[in-house]
DNA sequence: TACTATTACATAGCATACAATGCAATGTTA
DNA sequence: TAACATTGCATTGTATGCTATGTAATAGTA
């Protein structure tokens, strides 16, 4: 019996996000920003003062994940958390001058990962590729949910 | 300025390949394995008594993450590791018992990881899904370089 | 042969992901 | 309202990835 690495999605799929990981974090490390933040930080550059119930509503991932992404971030001045006004419980999120100011640069340095990525591809070829990759992510979230 | 995440390939990527790895640790949790794993078990299960970096020749990731993963391997039984005949600074990489014995429910695992991920997608359109993501790894493994 | 360079691997430190669990605050219900 | 359940978040432990660096062995060279 065989099983080829180069046929089989999972292990392709696993590699290209390294690579896309590696690519981004060379591209944002001067704005002192990981690859970790970008998604938190383009959901509170679209809407701040999210509480972090919030924020996971829209970022597929766990909880205690965003927890200690939060926690570095702060660390590192790109958020501070208040207190929540009517759920001490909860608190919100705001990000620091310094993390608004690198907006337009992290867009950019995400959008040029992207495109180089996709460099060699038809804007057909991409679309579709695109395209078949949300599929996979649908059908991959439904069987989560059984 | 906005920059949508579900028309980012980056993004997508990112989603996809840990929805890919959490369907397969699930599968191969039974057999006590791991996904980090399971690519130096793929080359193992091929040839074994392999050195480190015959290992890594084969495995696009890095030296230092190899390492680590075969110690954790030799701890969970799966490998042990032996004086190289010749070269005193090398180890060869020799399969347990164990991991010989879980090779078919393995591979049963991963294609059956993969055949859920792909389940709603004509077998000419998982062709045209994986020949693109190999182009986009050739793209940015060439750009890496440079 | 003594020095130096290279090689093979290990280690340390960190980011990012997860599951499991803890804890305080809030809600619900008998 | 006291007891219990739920919620919002933090913490802990582990895996997996990276970079940077250490160490011992080997190879190459003056």
């Amino acid at each position: 019996m065989k099983f080829d690495r180069m046929t089989s999605a999972g292990y392709l799929v696993n590699h290209v996000a390294r690579l896309f990981a590696d690519g981004l974090r060379k591209r944002i490390a001067p704005l002192g920003i990981v690859p970790g933040q970008f998604p938190a930080l383009l959901a509170l550059w679209e809407k701040d003062g999210l509480t972090q119930k919030e924020l996971l509503a829209v970022l597929d991932i766990e909880q205690a994940t965003l927890a200690n992404t939060l926690t570095r971030m702060e660390r590192d001045g790109l958020i501070v958390r208040k207190e929540h006004p009517s759920d001490a419980r909860a608190r919100t999120i705001h990000l620091t001058e310094k993390a608004r100011g690198i907006r337009a640069d992290a867009y950019r340095a995400a959008a040029e990962t992207n495109r180089c990525a996709l460099a060699d591809m038809t804007e057909d070829e991409q679309d579709l590729l695109l395209e078949f990759i949300q599929r996979v992510i649908d059908t991959m979230q439904k069987d989560k949910e059984q």
